[in-house]
DNA sequence: TAGCACATGTAACTCGTTACATGATTTG
DNA sequence: CAAATCATGTAACGAGTTACATGTGCTA
């Protein structure tokens, strides 16, 4: 009765507050997504197999279009198991990056080519650590109280953005060196 | 006539020197994929769809087991494409990370076995760290020549080892963060 | 009034993993 | 002599993406 690595992302969400498919959906999508992303067509099925492992119930509350909005709520079996596959062990991952692949085979590329494309690549993580940067000023001021209790959502929250910061300036800071040695 | 992201990272290894299916499967499995990994179920078929696009060929050099052997090389088309390739903007790879996932849940554990996993996975990117480092040193001394001419594999190579390095710091000091937050 | 956001679903396809299948050579 | 390594392939399944399908209400 276990749920798919899906299952336990719109949990994790629910686990916060009750939403629809529709908002898991936007949920999950770039840039929104920091670590797991999913299209709605993915969501919707999954939502149906979660209740039927009454991980989640519904309540229709009905919206616009030719079908009805579906409000989801997380059951205490639901939390239950989220708690039960966040406390165990993740398998390692197999890394997967199409743009260190692309580097790999970058000395067939004319130096000139290639330092455009990483000056490209250091503009997105830029982007985005600008983003994450605004992220943790709207938190400013509760950094103190979040961190103090780690059984709050906004505890892991803010641990996940420490994260994704740490993880944008790394690679800003490969781009530049890399840039700079193909100049 | 455009190969997969798989078809790629088959070709860029074949770009520095030939190799039969068995070989290039080692070479895309833990430890030894970085960025991109396969199983040979997987290997087989792509090979023969780049026999097909005429990017490799195979000369057969009879072996053990029931089947011959298959030494594969690049050809020119594939050069070409590989670098066409590796010159073209990677599309924006979405995130995809199960440890941070559960991360974001973590708040639902009970903070010493909270604190237990984190350990856990430091000691994960420890080794790995060690594993990069070590293969640092072995390419010591060449590291001015390797980064004089960015048209030869070793730069290549050494810009990911360089990545792979900076990733695992900052993973590890991220986690012993966090450890400690959890204490 | 055209387009976008809201809202839910199915179908066809690709990519990737695990399991099935075979058999010679080397090592403990 | 048993097990691991070398070596190549197919089959069944699950996960994920893109396209198909429908229709309301709001805004430029």
């Amino acid at each position: 009765m276990a749920a798919s690595t899906l299952g336990f992302a719109l949990l994790g969400l629910l686990a916060r507050k009750s939403r629809n498919g529709y908002e898991l959906s936007q949920a999950l999508r770039r840039p929104i997504g920091y670590f797991w992303t999913a299209s709605h067509s993915q969501v919707y099925p999954e939502l149906a197999r979660l209740e039927a492992a009454r991980y989640i119930t519904h309540t229709v509350i009905d919206g616009p279009g030719p079908r009805d909005t579906k409000r989801y709520d997380i059951t205490a079996a639901g939390r239950r198991a989220l708690a039960a596959w966040a406390g165990s062990p993740a398998p390692p991952a197999p890394e997967r990056d199409e743009f260190m692949l692309k580097v790999y085979s970058l000395w067939l590329v004319e130096p000139a080519r290639a330092r455009t494309l990483i000056v490209e690549q250091l503009a997105r993580h830029e982007a985005q650590l600008a983003h994450y940067e605004q992220l943790e000023r709207d938190m400013r001021g509760e950094h103190e109280a979040l961190l103090s209790d780690p059984t709050t959502p906004q505890f892991s929250a803010y641990a996940t953005l420490r994260r994704g910061l740490s993880f944008e300036r790394h690679a800003r800071d490969w781009c530049v060196w890399l840039a700079d040695e193909l100049r």
